[in-house]
DNA sequence: CTAATGTGTGGAAGATTTTGAAAGATGTTG
DNA sequence: CAACATCTTTCAAAATCTTCCACACATTAG
């Protein structure tokens, strides 16, 4: 195995795992750990990765990677439910608001065969349709909220304030009756842009986003015209959700 | 079995498989490693491969940079040299825009030690950065283009008027006496309102945009502060930059 | 036909690069 | 602060590269 190649698989590796040791790195190349970490010098030249004590991270990092937090794929497959059955909600070429947040993203995966035009400030939905020709996506811009690769802040805030939508696809950290909630408010104030510039309200909500309340509020239930969670909620709170209009729609 | 028979199958071997190393090379063809090495040399003239210590690697797609085609990343070597002597021309902690495309992208991998505050339209840009903590990064928004990853539109053009940075690193399709140009009225655009809103105004082009003009006009040469290209570009060209005030920077 | 010339090949000597290991410096952890 | 792990620097050994030379084979000239 030549030097070059040993450094292209030691690049290949790091983007699949994130961190690597220095001696999995070793051993996965087979030469001594001094020669790694000449390797790894090299490679932090050129960019593609960041050395760290005892190992190195990959800096570039595939657009997919943000959604695969262990946290979020605990519940993948109820999420994948309720991104189907929202998905089947969205007639036809119809203009939709996308929210940043996982359960958002299962619905964009659905969504493409709706040709749907997309208005959305989550960079993971974004990449997601980046080399789609077929429909036509808009980034809201704004600064980068880390860990999630949502667009916050004014520049997004304005976005959504100067558009208009058929329908706004929305997440949220709870539910209770008095309202939705959130966990930060830069998000807040992006999602009420976005629930004041759309015809239709739907929430995407699992199971385990019931009877909790987060940090600050964000709208009332009679806002909301759809509520699309999982078959794990408990009845008593779908009944509670109809009886003040609101259609419920349970994914499988 | 004749030279030039041997040398296309080494040119085939090395389509396959990427990296070969010597000993592979010579028992393939079933000749002394000496010729085999003389082989190389050719090909290497040739442009079809490249050889490295130990053996050789081929030229053609490595594996996948991005959403960038096979055409650009064949000079990802030439490109990524750009890169790193444009980052060493930003000072830490300075507000710089950074214009989509596949030579401006490498400068980005260079430049998170200097902790800059990064405004873009490019998807693979924000990408790149989206889970570091240390540093605030602005994306326009707009209309994805589809192929590059570019945002375009009327609400990147608003975003970069209305924020003023210290420094704004673009490129384009190609620079003569009479200026830049680019391939796109749409990233014509927002080029436009990058320059208006930087202080100064940072050129990457590698040797093949030289001499040659493409579709839209972007700017004239005395907008430039410093053109950073490869060492391949001829030297009159350079002089002639140089005679109108421009400083170059030439990576290696 | 034989000698001279040219070309491609294999191999060897010396130069260069790469590698692995060890010693001291630096950083990390309890 | 001490114990430990990891990093950098350094050096000799190993691998590889370049440069040369001799040989084999073909072509051409005498």
């Amino acid at each position: 195995m030549t030097a070059e190649e040993r450094q292209f698989r030691l690049e290949e590796h790091l983007k699949k795992v994130e961190f690597a040791s220095l001696a999995e790195l070793s051993e996965l190349v087979d030469v001594s750990e001094s020669t790694v970490r000449r390797d790894l010098q090299i490679l932090e030249g050129k960019g593609t990765l960041q050395r760290t004590h005892g190992g190195a991270r990959s800096i570039n990092l595939r657009s997919d990677e943000y959604i695969f937090s262990k946290r979020d794929t605990l519940q993948a497959d109820e999420k994948d439910a309720i991104g189907k059955a929202c998905a089947d909600l969205i007639g036809p070429g119809q203009t939709v608001i996308l929210d940043a947040g996982t359960t958002v993203f299962h619905v964009a995966k659905h969504l493409a065969s709706k040709k749907p035009h997309i208005v959305t400030n989550s960079l993971p939905v974004a990449n997601l349709y980046a080399s789609n020709h077929e429909l036509e996506v808009v980034v809201s811009g704004g600064v980068i909220y880390p860990r999630l690769g949502v667009l916050v802040g004014p520049i997004a805030v304005e976005t959504f304030s100067k558009i208009h939508a058929d329908v706004a696809i929305l997440s949220g950290a709870g539910i209770t009756e008095e309202g939705i909630s959130n966990s930060h408010g830069l998000l807040i104030d992006i999602q009420k842009a976005m629930l004041a510039n759309a015809q239709k309200i739907i929430f995407c909500l699992d199971h385990t986003k019931f009877g909790r309340k987060s940090f600050s509020p964000l709208c009332d239930l009679n806002v909301i015209d759809t509520v699309v969670t999982d078959a794990q909620t408990p009845e008593p709170m779908l009944e509670m959700l109809r009886g003040r209009d609101i259609r419920v729609v349970v994914g499988s």
